[in-house]
DNA sequence: TCCGTCATGATAGTTTTACTATCATAATTG
DNA sequence: CAATTATGATAGTAAAACTATCATGACGGA
């Protein structure tokens, strides 16, 4: 099996993590303890004793924990986009290809062995429940000029151009795919800890072919003509 | 002119803040601090430098600042829907009362004469720049036990029930409600600083008027027959 | 094989945050 | 007038979020 590697923004780390043995082990066993402690519990000491490194190597790799948070959910959009291309590859109809899109953005994510050392469903429970921390801050726009939101923004733009082919009277095809994409984490968030704002069941297994059917129905028919 | 009070949750503050003239003052000048500093860099410290008291006093209102901001959160919410409440008075169809709403929620915000401490301007900053982060914890269980979100979520139901009342075999009330409510912040966030995510422009009213069509877009097409 | 560089580890130190505790004092209330 | 209570003043602690310095060991080239 080929391992693969996401190319990553190098305003996202002052060293690759990609890189060495130590880098691969920060980002894997950062995910790790960001799931088990939450973002705001977790610290670079706390990580290196897990890791049995030190405080100062890990701040080589990465200037401070707001930079690795970035870090992984920007990982965590390109591994979805890749995902989304994947699956659509010889799709010639749109309307599939963003079906697919939204399938793959609402349903369960497992391992993905083609990246051994990411747990992905791990990863995933930090991008619901941490991912508006790592741009709702004063830093935004100087982040966003170092490019460091440009996963994301390539999966929405893709996504919308799907919108654009299939409808291009609609006026708000970038609002709409951030929204839903945005939407997606919330409900299933929501069911989990909020069940009074959603209408999700608390089952997961559920809570996904809900959120899947929600996306849809929102998506196709505010497109409609 | 009166002045009003909405009422809270008393498990959102260790003393009631609107009952004295200190505890008002922490309510008006955190708003503009966290306002211009950021809620990361916002201290109970800075905080009573600014209102020429001491930490230990705030304490006395306040458990700590994630408290506060759940408080301000939780007062903004009620607002909003005070605001309906008084909006919708003696409108008889409920289409119209749910365009009311949506009105409501995506316009600009403006000083309100019945709470003169409150900046609302400034509140409704806060709460488009920081609101995840009061929910977006490890003690969200915790927190929601004790009714910390009470607000949110009746506005939501409250909404939610209009959105049944029109189509009752419509799925996912709730899910939309919450959706589109956070949808409405999110899209004023980007149109700020993350323009590609957005089919909003910069300008602040016209993209008041933007959010108001694209909300009201989304939702009464998804709860069409 | 030797030299240089470079990644890591070990250690220590600083400032700030997020509290907690104690005591004095002034205002209010019964 | 006594008792309570709100606030202020001050001090102190543990942890977080870094920064700095130096030693060591691996590795790559000459």
């Amino acid at each position: 099996m080929t391992t693969l590697r996401l190319l990553m923004n190098p305003n996202l780390f002052l060293r690759d993590p990609q890189e060495t043995e130590l880098g691969r082990k920060i980002l894997e066993d950062s995910i790790l303890l960001i799931d088990e402690l939450g973002f705001e519990k977790f610290t670079f000491k706390k990580l290196a004793l897990k890791i049995e490194s030190t405080e100062a190597s890990i701040y080589r790799y990465f200037e401070n924990k707001h930079k690795l948070l970035v870090y992984l959910n920007s990982w965590y959009w390109s591994w979805v986009e890749y995902r989304i291309d994947f699956s659509t590859q010889n799709i010639l109809n749109v309307a599939d290809r963003l079906e697919i899109a939204l399938k793959i953005i609402s349903e369960k994510k497992v391992k993905d062995p083609f990246f051994p050392q990411i747990d992905e469903e791990a990863l995933d429970r930090i991008v619901i429940a941490e991912s508006d921390k790592a741009y709702q801050t004063k830093q935004v726009d100087e982040d966003n000029k170092e490019g460091l939101f440009l996963g994301y923004k390539s999966l929405c733009h893709k996504i919308a151009t799907y919108i654009v082919e299939i409808n291009p009277e609609f006026k708000y095809p970038n609002s709409l795919v951030s929204t839903v994409l945005q939407a997606s984490h919330q409900q299933l968030f929501y069911a989990q800890h909020l069940p009074s704002l959603t209408d999700f069941t608390g089952d997961s297994t559920c809570a996904n072919a809900q959120n899947k059917e929600f996306l849809k129905e929102i998506v196709f028919k505010a497109i409609s003509k």
